[in-house]
DNA sequence: CAATGACTATACCGATCTGTATAGTCAAGA
DNA sequence: TCTTGACTATACAGATCGGTATAGTCATTG
């Protein structure tokens, strides 16, 4: 296979990356690691930039693919999908997953929101809303756009809150208050 | 004055690790931008760390001054200074400041639990929950320590979002959940 | 067979990184 | 007056940074 180095490359530096930061780590450590040489990496990649934006690709695929199938799985009804997003973050964080998302990581290296880095965190960040917003939609939410921005903040703080206070049950106490405000958007108990 | 260079280096520190990142921000630079000799940074301070802790500690003070004093001049009233948290942050946004929480952004670049900086991260987080379970006290919660972790978790996300999203808004929405969860916790509307 | 292209190895570039060494200025206080 | 200590200036060390140059291996494919 052709590209069986690029991909090891990509996977190698999204696992560094995450674990380590995307400016502490180097393109060296990221060779070492991969076992691959640095004239490959700058046949694959123009730059060190252009790696990080394939990791943060691959970590949307990746992501967004598992923690849609995970939500599917729990449930069929919609309302309870919505609810599902807080088990699915529970179990990610009770299986030791707690460095954080590198999105969020990723925005608080590089602040500019005019970078291509920044800019692929928002869009990922975006889609993530738009498959809540769907959710919502389904469930019959009044104002699913409202619902959905309101749970995916909801969202992100579970992550924030266990990645600095290392806290696993956050997803637990979110999950409890997503059950009030989505009760509240479909209009019944 | 004596520490008068030593001030000026911290909040020039502070300032650029919270606009450049803490790996991308060099000695040089704040040496620069201080107006400050090398020797006299490593006069006061040990290393790099050091001065990352610093400027923790001077944003940690800062940011809970302010936070505190904004909030309880917006009400006397214990349950309304519980949502007066989300006025202050909406305001907050609005005045520009968009760059994200550093401590976040701090755990972002040292993930690694144990080290300071991740620390001083992690207590500055558990100082503000304590602020916010004092009023979820004085405001007669059922749960005050689950209330102040909910709306802790609101508010990371609220912070996150704004960064990431450049969403200035999203503090009003996350006040519609506050009310929600302060109305249900003091059982009554 | 010839050509292509993914890949390796090594050496190097200039820049920048944190941190130190050396030597000295200058003002405040005992 | 003498000492202390905050401060400056310059030069440098050793490492690492992202990225390039050169030269060559090897398997697949036309």
């Amino acid at each position: 296979m052709a590209r069986a180095k690029r991909q090891e490359l990509v996977e190698t530096a999204l696992e560094l990356f995450h674990r380590e930061g995307f400016h502490a780590t180097g393109i060296d450590r990221i060779l070492a690691t991969a076992g691959v040489a640095k004239m490959t990496l700058y046949h694959h990649f123009r730059s060190k930039d252009e790696l990080i934006l394939a990791a943060l690709r691959l970590r949307d695929e990746r992501f967004r693919n598992e923690f849609m199938r995970s939500i599917e799985r729990k449930s069929d009804d919609p309302e309870q999908r919505l609810l599902a997003i807080f088990d699915v973050l529970a179990e990610l964080f009770g299986s030791g997953e707690s460095g954080g998302c590198p999105f969020i990581n990723a925005c608080a290296e590089y602040a500019d929101p005019d970078s291509a880095i920044h800019r692929a965190a928002a869009e990922h960040k975006r889609m993530v809303l738009d498959y809540v917003c769907e959710l919502a939609t389904l469930a019959g939410a009044r104002d699913a756009v409202c619902l959905a921005r309101q749970l995916c903040i909801l969202l992100d703080g579970v992550i924030v809150t266990a990645q600095v206070s290392g806290n696993a049950d956050s997803a637990r106490l979110a999950r409890q208050v997503a059950v009030l405000i989505v009760r509240e958007q479909l209009g019944s108990g």
